[in-house]
DNA sequence: CCAATATTTAAGAAAATGTCAAGATAAATT
DNA sequence: AATTTATCTTGACATTTTCTTAAATATTGG
């Protein structure tokens, strides 16, 4: 027999699996914490993120303080944007960003035990 | 001037800049935060942590409720097993899965609000 | 219009994911 | 005890995704 792999009936616990099935994670759930997870895994975000924890800061400022360039910074930005987690407030010919989720920077107040 | 972009002194703002480069984060906990994210910015790997939340589970059962096959489990429970998020026992022919990492489960139920 | 700052686009490099096939181990069968 | 079967792991490959860099394109202020 060639089909597709799959558990027989002596290998899956099926009054476990029962109960499990009944409250499967929502497929958006499921999309949108993988999705925050994904945009939080980043060296870069992480440094950005590190810094607008304890200040509202604009683009040039932080380019300096995560050393990388202006351009791959206005890039993680973006990323942290589009997922509501840091906003732009603009001030002439700067951007000031802070963060704008407060359950984000709690969680990185416990993740960085700051 | 040709030279590599960077900021001048009238878009730095350096009085926050001194302050905030007396205290960077280790590059090490940078890195080791960005991988946690990163290993939990998986829809697959959310969907196992979801349900070794709520028991201990073979490989095969998994495999049934995660709707994946066992190959592609059994190397997501490799990149949580490098971790240190979960750990398997062996019993017989089968493997048991838990989540080991008090602080991973506590974060995923905040996450997940279960 | 010019200079400074920020964003977007495009392209190339690096990394992760799933699939398939092979290997390993323990139990069951002969 | 040798063979087969069930469960799980591993390695290699192809595909896709993600990150970075560089260049082009706004936008703003002077």
């Amino acid at each position: 027999m060639e089909e597709q792999w799959q558990c027989d009936e002596f290998c899956v616990h099926n009054h476990v699996l029962d109960r499990l099935q009944k409250t499967p994670l929502p497929e958006e759930k499921i999309q949108q914490t993988a999705e925050l997870f994904k945009v939080l895994g980043d060296n870069t975000r992480i440094k950005v993120l590190y810094y607008l924890l304890q200040d509202e800061l604009c683009v040039c400022d932080l380019t300096v303080l995560v050393g990388s360039t202006q351009s791959a910074v206005s890039h993680q930005l973006r990323v942290l944007r589009n997922l509501r987690i840091v906003q732009g407030r603009k001030e002439g010919k700067q951007v000031f960003y802070s963060i704008c989720n407060e359950n984000v920077r709690q969680l990185l107040r416990e993740i960085l035990a700051i």
